[in-house]
Formats: structure tokens, C-alpha cells, sequence
DNA sequence: TCTGGGGTCCTAGGACCC
DNA sequence: TCTGGGGTCCTAGGACCC
């Protein structure tokens, strides 16, 4: 199989090009780039249409922010001084005070992957979405696809999607999934990259192991533990070794993905397993002090988890909750109901259940409800099932009531 | 002035069944 | 009166990815 790893740089604004340009922050009202901007300079009337001719000096710097965010993500320019993802945005300002800090937009996000999905599809059938920004595709059977190893093809698409979105992308063309997404990371953010099993050891094996997609900053760690450090030191390890080491499924996966092997098809469709939304709070909150906000949170998360899966089309039948708390421990809790549900109600009463058997005496920072064990809703009604009766107790009950803190 | 929000997959123990 | 082996489901936590 010959595969091609696309990812796409999400950046509107041609002014900022070139530009260290970060995306993130909090979610407070005001961080909508409009309203901050309309806050900013009441004499201009800036809309979305003339969004791009916005003068650089109004942008906001990172510089003045306070607040919780994360960084979404960055330009290349910004990562210059270390910046990158998941970054605090606090830290991201002394890394780079002179940053210009963009807030996130997902409607946008959304709205080009979709254009950006589209234009590949049309050119090559055989996708695999990897989120909003990448994908995988299998060109085996594109006409042209292996003309100039795949460079042909590739330009292609670079350019359809150029033309039709204004923005740009890095492909990597190789054997496997594995080897094109180290690729498509090779000549970021507009450029193309081949790797041959041949350019194994010259391209791959300098690499630090960290580049592997499946080695995180746990076993990365692990493995300078043992003074291995690139994908070469990785390669010449026994494999028996590996997985008396890191375990028999992964240690085995280690040496395979070291020596660029790798089989995965590319996916084309998939079902999703679990739909879930959480929040961060603007400040850690109590469950006594704080008890009514939290319940408030708590209702709304449940809203939006059934809003989800009525929109999605989907039905689930394990309900959880995850807490994390303010040293950032995370605890999960769920149960599986006898029914199938997608109501609002009937998560909230379930999650509610969940919610009694942890420990409430310390701060939260995060709350969320996820729902599992999903089927879809056209198969759960053409199996005739129903959902069950509403519970007894109305949900606007106080959620962090008595009950649930009495241990 | 640490540490988002959506996911997936894996492991591991216990319950329960045959 | 000692204690099998396999299979599935449920639950909790954690690593990892975009």
C-alpha cells in the first residue's frame, strides 16, 4: 500500500503569515477576536467579511493576558521560541510576549476541514480522517498516483486545496501510515516529502523516538531510561528484549514501527465509541460553597452530551463522569444502564449516581459527561427498543446535594 | 500566574457463566 | 472440602493523539 499523510496549516488571516501567531486562551465572550476588536476600536465596524484587512497593530498580544487557556496551537514563526501546543498561555507570554494571540474558532475549523476533506476525496476516494487538519489516503489505486513516486499526486492536491481554501499543507508520501506521517513532518508547512524503505536509516533512524506516532513523553522517557534516544537506538535492540520491557503488544509494536514496519489499512469509515464534553473552570470550585454552579455546569454538560448524540444520531448506554481536582488527579466513574438513552434527563440522573461515589471534599477544576456504548439510533429503532420511563426524581434537583456528600 | 477539549485504545481485576 | 480454564461484561485508570 502506498500511503500519503496530509495535515493542513489552519491560519485565516494572510496579514499574519510569517508572523509568530499563537491560537488558544480561555472561553470567556470576550476572547471572540470580533468582540475584543469592537471593544478595542469602536470606530471601525470590523464584520467577518473584512476580517483579513484588520491592521496588525490590532491584533492582541500575548502580552496582558490573564487567564487559564492553553495553546490550541501555533505557527511555525512561534515556535521558534518554544511555543507549541498545549503550552499555558501564561507561559507561552514570557516564551514570546510579542505573540499575537488569536482565539479559537471551531466553527471555522469545522467549516474548512469539511472544504479541505472534500477537495482530497474527490482526487483520491480512499481517506482516513485523523481530526480536523489531517488525514491519511491511500493512492494505490489513484490514476497517476505513482508518477514521480507520488509527487505528481501530491502537488495536486496541495493545490486544489490552495485554491479553494487559501491554505496550505505538508504531504508525506511512503510505503505505510506509519513512515507518511514522519514525512508529511519533514517539510512543514507547505512542502512534500517521499520516503522510500530504502531511506530507512538515513531519514528515520536520526530521528528522536518521540517522532513515532504512538511513543508519548511517558515512554520516551522510558527509553532514555535505557540511553535510547533515537529511532536507530530503538532499531538495534533485540525484540524479545523490547517486550520484556515495555510489554509483549507494545514492545513488539516498539521494534516493528524502529524498522518502519507497519500494515494498518487506511480506515475510511468509522463509528464513533463514546461522545462526551467537559469544562474547565474559570477557578477551582467547591462542592459545598460553589454548589449551585456546579449543578448548573453539571445540567448543561448533560444538555449538550444529548444534544450531541440526538444530532449525531446516536444512542449510549454507559453514562460517566471525570472530575479532575485542583493538584489535577482525574478520577472517572460510569455505569451501564439496562436501556439505551439520549436524553438529557435520563444522562443527568445516571451521572448524578456516578457523581455520589467519589470523593467531593476537594476543589475541582474540571467536570465532564460522557456517554458510551453507543448504538446507532436508526438500528436501536428498527430493533423496536424503547427507551425506559423517565426517572422519578426531576434532574433540576441539586445535584451536589446532601446526599452526596454524606460519607 | 503551570497544565483545554475532544477522542481512541490498552490493561487489569472482579463478577459471572459454562 | 478442592479449586480448571475460557469467555464476556463491567469498571477505573492511564497513555496517547489532534
Amino acid at each position: 500500500m502506498d500511503a500519503f499523510y496530509a495535515s493542513v496549516e489552519l491560519l485565516r488571516y494572510p496579514q499574519l503569515k510569517g508572523l509568530p501567531v499563537v491560537i488558544g486562551g480561555g472561553r470567556r465572550r470576550e476572547d471572540d477576536l470580533l468582540a475584543r476588536l469592537r471593544v478595542a476600536h469602536p470606530e471601525h465596524a470590523w464584520s467577518e467579511q473584512n476580517l483579513h484587512e484588520i491592521p496588525l497593530d490590532f491584533f492582541p498580544r500575548i502580552a496582558g493576558y490573564t487567564g487559564r487557556g492553553v495553546i490550541t496551537t501555533a505557527t511555525y514563526a512561534a515556535r521558534q521560541f518554544g511555543v507549541g501546543s498545549a503550552m499555558g498561555v501564561m507561559k507561552a507570554a514570557k516564551l514570546c510576549p510579542d505573540a499575537i494571540l488569536l482565539p479559537v474558532d471551531f466553527d471555522q475549523y469545522r467549516h474548512y476541514s469539511q472544504r479541505f476533506k472534500a477537495i482530497i476525496t474527490d482526487i483520491a476516494p480512499s481517506m482516513e480522517n485523523r481530526g480536523v487538519d489531517e488525514v491519511y489516503i491511500d493512492f494505490t489505486d489513484v490514476p497517476g498516483g505513482q508518477r514521480e513516486g507520488g509527487r505528481v499526486l501530491a502537488r495536486l492536491i496541495q493545490k486544489a486545496i490552495f485554491d479553494d481554501t487559501g491554505l496550505t499543507c505538508s504531504v508525506g508520501v511512503a510505503p505505510n501510515k506509519l513512515l507518511a506521517k514522519m514525512a508529511s513532518e519533514f517539510n512543514k508547512p507547505n512542502g512534500i516529502s517521499i520516503v522510500q524503505p530504502e531511506d530507512l536509516e538515513a531519514m528515520i533512524w536520526p530521528l528522536p523516538c518521540r517522532k513515532i506516532n504512538g511513543i508519548g513523553p511517558k515512554a520516551e522517557a522510558k527509553l532514555v531510561q535505557h540511553d535510547i534516544h533515537s529511532i536507530g537506538d530503538l532499531a538495534k535492540r533485540d525484540r524479545l528484549w523490547l517486550m520484556q520491557h515495555f510489554g509483549k503488544s507494545y514492545g513488539a509494536w516498539l521494534h516493528d514501527a524502529a524498522h518502519g514496519k507497519d500494515e494498518r489499512p487506511i480506515e475510511t469509515a468509522s463509528e464513533p465509541v463514546s461522545i462526551s464534553r467537559e469544562t474547565t473552570f474559570e477557578h477551582d470550585l467547591h462542592a459545598v460553597r460553589d454548589r449551585e454552579a456546579l449543578g448548573a455546569i453539571f445540567t448543561r454538560l448533560s444538555e449538550q452530551v444529548a444534544a450531541d448524540l440526538q444530532r449525531k444520531g446516536y444512542v449510549g448506554k454507559t453514562i460517566g463522569i471525570k472530575l479532575r481536582y485542583d493538584n489535577f488527579q482525574s478520577v472517572t466513574r460510569d455505569q451501564t444502564l439496562t436501556a439505551y438513552v439520549n436524553q438529557a434527563q435520563a444522562i443527568r440522573q445516571a451521572a448524578g449516581q456516578c457523581l455520589k461515589r467519589v470523593d467531593l471534599t476537594r476543589r475541582l477544576r474540571l467536570l465532564g459527561v460522557r456517554v458510551g456504548s453507543l448504538m446507532k439510533l436508526e438500528d436501536w429503532q428498527a430493533q423496536g427498543l424503547r427507551a425506559e420511563a423517565a426517572p422519578a426524581q426531576p434532574y433540576t434537583e441539586s445535584l451536589f446535594g446532601d446526599d452526596s456528600l454524606s460519607k
